[in-house]
DNA sequence: TATGAATGAGAGTTCATTCAT
DNA sequence: AATGAATGAACTCTCATTCAT
């Protein structure tokens, strides 16, 4: 029986919480899972050390939480880009696009995913797995397949080659200069992946 | 990487240093640098608790070590492999062939270096640039220089293709399965790139 | 112990403090004083963590409220069984009967009562000793010292022997099965005792 | 491959242990186990505060060791003075005289078996039965059951007794007097059981 | 009166590292 | 060179208590 509004409340623990989940991505993107201080999170959001255990139950919990938040904004920035074109050849230039846009956009949260999806630990990866499992599914989904089956893309297995593609753009957007800036140009990329996966002229195939 | 002559002495040495390494390895792969627990790893190699301060100042100095150590392998084995073919596409066939063999001979020391890589400490980052260089300087000038220079390859950057296709490499190699088996196939992969970097338009006589 | 006539407020108060009481004792009995968490009984009572120091100043405060209640209860139901009997030897019968009878119904104040007794908090303890006088001078004057007085039984230290008899009493009864029941029955007990302080050599008319 | 001799290595490990274990025994008497500080037990003991880790890999193991320990003196102690004594009334007043001065004598100790025999911790408590069960045997078997035998004892339930003795015993022994001292003299207390389970005269039965 | 977010002292535990032997 | 007991900083997590609303 709560004397004030309930959305009020609601507000609260809500910008609390996000206040500790923006401090929490900074942190371990700085330090690593396992080197942040839970501590420190707390502090850094302006709080008392404790506070961050009214809002999640461990350390754990809180990277779980940050992975499904982040893939989820991941995949929303991502679906919403490519969604905007029809062609599957601008559709996958858009992903490599919109992908980079995001990790320039939100370093910190890339880097956490990042570091977790090729760390050591089974959980935390098996968690990042599920979680873009939506964003493998597009690129399977909605660009590869109807790709081939427009023509335009070579005969490729769409499975393997929407995995090849989530790890060629991790693998790229990942590589950071001296100032944490991405390294690579999504264009590149993307016409790297493009030129891989288009069918060659017809009059002129592989073994012609 | 040279090794000059040692007294028995240093060759015994040598061993225990080795023993430790390998034990420190597989306990890094398990765990992660942060969770190994370096008196685990002394015992696991068979020795007590300080030993292994005797041979290395600290944990840090003793994953640098490995870093070099296990570098050093990978371009080996992968230059020996690359290097015994002329055709710079074959060569980057064998570059990945090379490449996934070596991960699946070596998962524990690949899964400690691809682990380092993407993890959050900038000082293992740096040694790891730094060990891979002779690497990426293969891919550079003993690939896709020449298969540009040849016509085999669209004019592209070199250094960037050179990164890009690094980053291709690690990015598969390093997807692996419940079994801790490489998830994809290093063929899908070289064909995956060879088609990104062929030139499409020309007589194709790769085969010819 | 006596109740002042109270408005209805004070009324309304009294039995919020009644449930919070009682959830106190639940939670004591399962999990020891020290392992009692304060805001889960405040929420198992049905109200907001912060709503038991509207009535108790501390935890500490709350145990000495609980052993005050529970000796008050223990005592008068023990006493109200025992001045049924007018016979030395059946009051005290009727003293284990009542007594185990009393644990056998209360459980959970039982064994608050009695990890307090044998524990290590001096402050507790004392608390105790005081709450338990009117039941070990019941022993004393209602029971030992008329048996005596009347040749039931041997001429002994009726403090020392009361002191006994109630350690009989609370050593047997918190003998618990893996059920949490008592495990003895307090005829047995009864009869030990009714043995250890009766007349051996003369005529024994209990029946007669 | 050690260096030292191994006997003067498992000398001082033997001696480290019981120090901590010593400490351990006051800290828990004084405070009881939760309160009890584990770094402060290492402290005192003169050790840091991580040294008490090399030993007992928790708290909890701790305090089960001492469990071991203490119930293994007693018993010990105990057995010792009560088979010196071949009549079973004798035993008995044996068994109270010894067990009472093996309080007096280890008063801490006491105490801490005390405090988790009748604490709420169900594995504690799990473990004090079973470290009772000789001392409860002995009670039965070379106590109860002889003195029945040779008549000496009412045909009583051996069993049912043995725990009532016992529980006799530790309720008696564990009321302690503002010093800390044991406050009722053992005498008194065999005297009492001896009353309770001796024969009455053959002539003049209960019911006669 | 009731609420529950916030506090921060304090605890158990881990483990890289030191060093006397 | 090898040992392993000892160290103590550091970390995660708990929870009694406070207090503005």
């Amino acid at each position: 029986m709560p004397r004030y509004k309930e959305s009020e409340r609601q507000q609260a623990q809500s910008e609390t919480r996000q206040l500790l989940v923006q401090s929490a991505i900074q942190e371990f993107a700085r330090q690593g899972y396992e080197r942040a201080n839970i501590n420190h999170i707390s502090r850094e959001a302006g709080f008392a050390k404790g506070t961050i255990y009214n809002y999640f139950p461990s350390k754990q919990a809180l990277l779980l939480e940050i992975i499904d938040q982040v893939a989820g904004m991941h995949f929303a920035f991502i679906a919403e880009r490519v969604r905007q074109a029809s062609d599957p050849q601008q559709r996958l230039e858009s992903f490599f696009e919109a992908g980079f846009e995001f990790v320039r956009q939100h370093l910190a949260p890339a880097r956490v995913m990042l570091t977790t999806l090729y760390g050591s630990d089974p959980q935390f990866k098996a968690r990042m797995y599920q979680a873009y499992l939506p964003t493998f599914h597009l690129l399977n989904t909605e660009i590869v397949e109807p790709g081939i089956a427009q023509g335009l893309f070579r005969p490729v297995d769409p499975d393997a080659t929407a995995l090849l593609l989530m790890s060629l753009y991790l693998g790229t957007a990942s590589q950071l200069n001296d100032q944490g800036q991405i390294y690579m140009h999504s264009a590149l990329v993307a016409d790297f992946a493009l030129h891989a996966l288009q069918k060659k002229d017809e009059n002129n195939d592989e073994l012609g």
